[in-house]
DNA sequence: TAAATTAGATTACAACAGTAAACAAGGAGG
DNA sequence: CCTCCTTGTTTACTGTTGTAATCTAATTTA
């Protein structure tokens, strides 16, 4: 079971603003996202036909798009890739790096510690 | 300044083989490494052409490869890379999706903490 | 020394990704 | 009703990546 979920570099402002609130038209989309407009509507067409967006046609000539994919998964699913990729799967690896790299410090783990008390 | 370090996935058990030992030799590396020799080849050859591993001639027709990025630099750049394209730049973000993903326990966090005591 | 092995270089090729122009058809406005 | 605008579709092109066969020159071996 390979669920990778693709979503490239460049498709990814599509999916931020889709994730935020759905069925936007293409032009809503847009106006959120910087770049070339002829672009943006070939990736919008790519997350379509990849099954990662779908579209409704509400009347006709007025198309809506939504995410299929959600949040949560695709995140996951970097995180997993992130984690094999670089650290062989280790998490421990991984936490480790981001503390001893000071990406993360020990105050950030301290009050994420007092968060989660919840 | 775009210093992101460019190792794809392909390439990327080639550098894991070389930053546990420098100067190695082409069989030497390859004899870690699972997957078709001729591929093998190829990856190695772009590394060095993209100047992340550089060779030696040490004597006639003896070749050794070392790394010339460092591990933990390329770590950091595909932490930076992925923070940003996932989280938005936001270790808290990121952080505490890790752990209500439950990748990562409030175990796990306590653990750590007490490493780092140290 | 001739044959076989070895290892780096060259060539190849399909899929994917980033980018964008051109096209086509329906709807809105004059 | 006809023209313009809008929005989805088609076509296109370049660079990257994954994969691998073939070529070439040197070295080892029989």
């Amino acid at each position: 079971m390979n669920n990778k979920i693709n979503i490239t570099t460049s498709e990814l402002p599509i999916m931020k603003v889709l994730w935020e609130k759905d069925n936007q038209t293409s032009p809503e989309i847009f106006a959120n996202i910087e770049g070339n407009i002829s672009t943006l509507k070939t990736l919008l067409k790519r997350l379509v036909d990849k099954g990662v967006i779908k579209v409704d046609e509400i009347n006709s000539r007025t198309y809506c798009y939504s995410a299929i994919v959600i949040k949560n998964d695709y995140i996951k699913s970097e995180q997993k890739g992130f984690l094999n990729r670089v650290f062989d799967g280790s998490k421990e690896k991984m936490l480790l790096s981001f503390v001893s790299e000071e990406n993360i410090t020990k105050d950030d783990l301290q009050q994420l510690m007092d968060m989660i008390k919840d």
